[in-house]
DNA sequence: ATCAATTAAGACAAAAATATCCTAATTGAT
DNA sequence: ATCAATTAGGATATTTTTGTCTTAATTGAT
């Protein structure tokens, strides 16, 4: 469904978040391990987030990446998808087709739509928040 | 959503169907163009869609490809994303972990819940039959 | 001012997906 | 029996995605 990029991208900005809301600025070493996730490939996605005003990252010394606390739940995981997959996923014709539309839809065009609509109206409107918190209360898991 | 190689065996297959009403074999040159495909990596595809018992092809001079009239009402959408993808896209975790259930729900599992499920029955009950009228009658395009 | 810890960026490598090419085997028509 | 048309299968090539490594720039602490 989605790119193994965005997954650790997904997973990295739910983490990053937890650790904000505690005043804590995290690194691509503790991101990778918190995630599951290769490190360096980690840290070009978050090159990514932060480009897109996703996450924020303080270079030097006591330096990491944060979300400021008020951004979280304003951020959706439909801009997460779209900084690093863009919205193929749900503007994108299901079998491919360069053209596809009412007019001149695709044979799956109308089958797909409810199911494309569905991901997109999920995507955005689950907020980091509440995925972070869930991550904070235990009730949902990063790895494993 | 699907790899390149599912969308071009999706197309085929109902290219093939229409054909098959005709009591006409194909050949991967003929599926190509018609479908706007790759003719090599077509006839890969084929081979795999012919191992899983969907199409049939019979070798030699006027050989080709071709599905029994009666077998085309039968054949699912979900049985030709399973034979070419597998079926990680509605079975897999939308986060790429290991472990992902009900007890231990990865931070997306009941948001994508309805969209995979939605995805699961579009797939399992869209018919190549009713891909392929659509087709026949100018109501749908496999191609631009 | 220096040092250690850190992000940024680009080059490089490996793996997977996509695509091509060549040869062998099969088969209907002549 | 031969020929031409066709699928099957394997080797190879290209492109994209995934992943690693190295160096430069930044910055807080001392």
């Amino acid at each position: 469904m989605f790119s193994k990029a965005c997954e650790y991208g997904i997973k990295a900005a739910i983490y990053i978040a937890t650790q904000s809301y505690e005043g804590n600025r995290v690194t691509p070493k503790a991101i990778a391990l918190e995630i599951d996730s290769p490190k360096a490939f980690t840290a070009k996605i978050l090159q990514a987030l932060v480009k897109h005003d996703i996450v924020f990252s303080v270079k030097g010394a006591y330096g990491g990446f944060e979300i400021p606390k008020e951004k979280i739940g304003r951020i959706k995981l439909s801009q997460i998808v779209n900084a690093i997959d863009g919205d193929t996923i749900y503007k994108g014709c299901g079998l491919g087709l360069n053209q596809c539309n009412e007019n001149h839809p695709c044979p799956v065009h109308d089958k797909f739509k409810r199911v494309r609509e569905e991901l997109k109206y999920m995507l955005e409107n689950t907020s980091l928040e509440e995925l972070a918190l869930n991550i904070k209360s235990g009730l949902s898991f990063l790895k494993v």
